[in-house]
DNA sequence: GTAGGGTTAG
């Protein structure tokens, strides 16, 4: 066995740099890693023991976020949708024009082919596929099967592609460099960075070398899993190859070390990119961007936003929502107000990850008029916001209007938006608004929003119930009140003596003697005692 | 010779 020195998980980065006079220099390797502890050291950043680095769950972090952990809910994120669009299936009319002939009809066969496994069941897919490939198409050859399997990977068959795979041997086909570069990327696409590195060796060791994107590939899932040390491992057979890495290489490693919080040394690896031939992109400073949004530094974010314009990069929409979470997260999500601006001066229209990231900010921090100003903004730039959104919303609207009696037409309209959308509405934006409705004393609004939510099979307080019987009582509309026992009879839930109390003692003031001694009737024989009797 | 990287919410 061949013994290699590995790269510390305090990272030399620079060695994976391209500066020629140093790189292989075993005297450099351990100045720099000194040299970076020290760095660190006086930057505070806590290390992450090796072995943590493999999990995902917690990340030690720097700095401490006000708002949600850090990097919690991140691994999700980083991880492609199921459902998601693919690309390159199907191709575009362009693309399709600049094929010669026997590439199109190789390429339409492999989605035919593709088209016509998907309907088969399971189990006969790869028999399906192998007899086409043999018997109808009449070829068989090891790049036939290459693009089978990469059209398998693209469409997220994994499972196919390890089957048919595996029976390479069956068929004496040979496994060429494209064969291991497809099962590489076929196990980093089912987050197996491990299983693509042994696919990886396993190339090599016959005499294949994978190229940079291949690499990437794999340096890429390393950093999605958080797992450093396995990225610089891969980092260290380019270095051994001769491959040198690009933008896209580095990229990946930065958004790595930043999911795993180590932020300094992100920015020290970009600061190191730019003293190379390899430029930084918009993607590097996105990255970084998201690195520092993440852990509460959303206006160094700003810097290198800054920066970038002056570099003449073009930031782009995904740059700009970066820093509206940013500032949403840290709990000043009316810089975000700037941020749009400054979108629109770059002619880079918010989309609806913007409004909703910021609008959601803006609510999570009280901010609610600012928010109604972004929600209507974003639904006349012919964005609609979602079901959640705008409960929400409604939520945030109708508290404020509790206490300050001034908002709940508003927050009607929208509740009355969401409703003609169809969306559903939470229990709890019900009980607000016919709060709010309750407080600025629309009453007949509250009675009917108070049966279409027990309609909806929701259980409404007994508070908001007696606040309404109450109201509706003090209006004289006593027959609206009773409606809403009776409506309450229908949930299955027995009213409380204080609502029967407020009912007798309507019906007693308005001498109706005979409704009050059937309201009080009706309470005992659901074992409720009035304290109110009807008047005699 | 084919391929590779980024943003949101309860």
């Amino acid at each position: 066995m061949m013994s290699m020195s590995l790269p510390s998980p305090c990272s030399p980065l620079s060695e994976f740099l391209p500066s020629p006079s140093l790189s292989n220099h075993p005297v450099f390797f351990n100045n720099t890693s000194k040299l970076c502890c020290h760095k660190f050291s006086s930057l505070k950043l806590v290390f992450i023991p090796a072995a943590s680095l493999s999990t995902t769950k917690s990340y030690p972090t720097e700095t401490t976020v006000l708002h949600s952990p850090i990097l919690g809910n991140k691994e999700q994120r980083l991880y492609p949708k199921e459902g998601e669009e693919h690309k390159g299936l199907p191709m575009k009319e362009e693309e399709q024009e600049s094929l010669d002939f026997d590439e199109k009809a190789s390429k339409f066969q492999v989605l035919d082919l593709l088209n016509a496994v998907k309907a088969l069941p399971c189990k006969e897919r790869v028999d399906y596929i192998v007899r086409v490939l043999d018997k109808e198409i009449g070829f068989f050859n090891i790049s036939d099967f290459n693009d089978v399997l990469m059209a398998l990977v693209t469409a997220n068959e994994s499972d196919l592609v390890l089957k048919l795979y595996s029976g390479l041997s069956c068929y004496s086909l040979e496994p060429n460099s494209w064969t291991f570069s497809i099962m590489v990327r076929c196990h980093c696409k089912k987050k197996d960075p491990g299983e693509a590195k042994r696919v990886l060796d396993q190339m090599m060791q016959k005499g294949f070398n994978p190229n940079v994107a291949t690499l990437t590939i794999l340096i890429n899932s390393f950093c999605k899993m958080g797992q450093l040390q396995n990225t610089f491992q891969v980092f260290e057979v380019m270095d051994r190859i001769g491959c040198k890495p690009n933008i896209q290489t580095y990229n990946c490693l930065l958004k790595g070390m930043c999911y795993v919080g180590r932020i300094e040394e992100a920015f020290e690896l970009m600061e190191d990119i730019k003293k190379t031939t390899v430029e930084p992109d918009i993607y590097t400073y996105t990255a970084m961007m998201d690195g520092f949004c993440k852990v509460g530094r959303s206006d160094e974010a700003m810097e290198l936003l800054n920066e970038a314009m002056e570099m003449g990069l073009a930031p782009n929409v995904v740059t700009f929502n970066t820093l509206l979470d940013g500032y949403a997260k840290e709990g000043r999500p009316l810089k975000g107000f700037g941020v749009l601006k400054l979108m629109k001066q770059r002619k880079c229209m918010p989309d609806y990850i913007s409004y909703s990231t910021l609008l959601h900010g803006l609510l999570l921090w009280g901010k609610v008029l600012a928010g109604l100003r972004i929600f209507n903004e974003m639904e006349g730039s012919g964005l609609e916001a979602d079901e959640r959104l705008m409960n929400s919303l409604v939520r945030g609207l109708c508290r404020k209007s509790i206490k300050e009696n001034d908002l709940v037409e508003v927050a009607y309209e929208v509740f009355e938006k969401m409703k003609k959308r169809g969306f559903v509405i939470e229990q709890s934006t019900y009980a607000l608004v016919i709060q709010a409705l309750w407080v600025a004393k629309k009453v007949d609004d509250a009675f009917i929003n108070l049966h279409q939510m027990v309609r909806l099979g929701y259980i409404p307080r007994l508070i908001t119930i007696n606040n309404v019987i109450r109201a509706l009582c003090v209006g004289g509309k006593v027959d609206k009140a009773f409606y809403v026992l009776v409506l309450m009879y229908e949930n299955s839930k027995i009213p409380s003596r204080m609502s029967y109390d407020l009912l007798i003692h309507e019906l007693n003031r308005q001498e109706r003697t005979l409704g009050a001694c059937n309201v009080y009737g009706a309470a005992l024989v659901r074992g409720v005692v009035p304290h109110k009797k009807p008047r005699r």
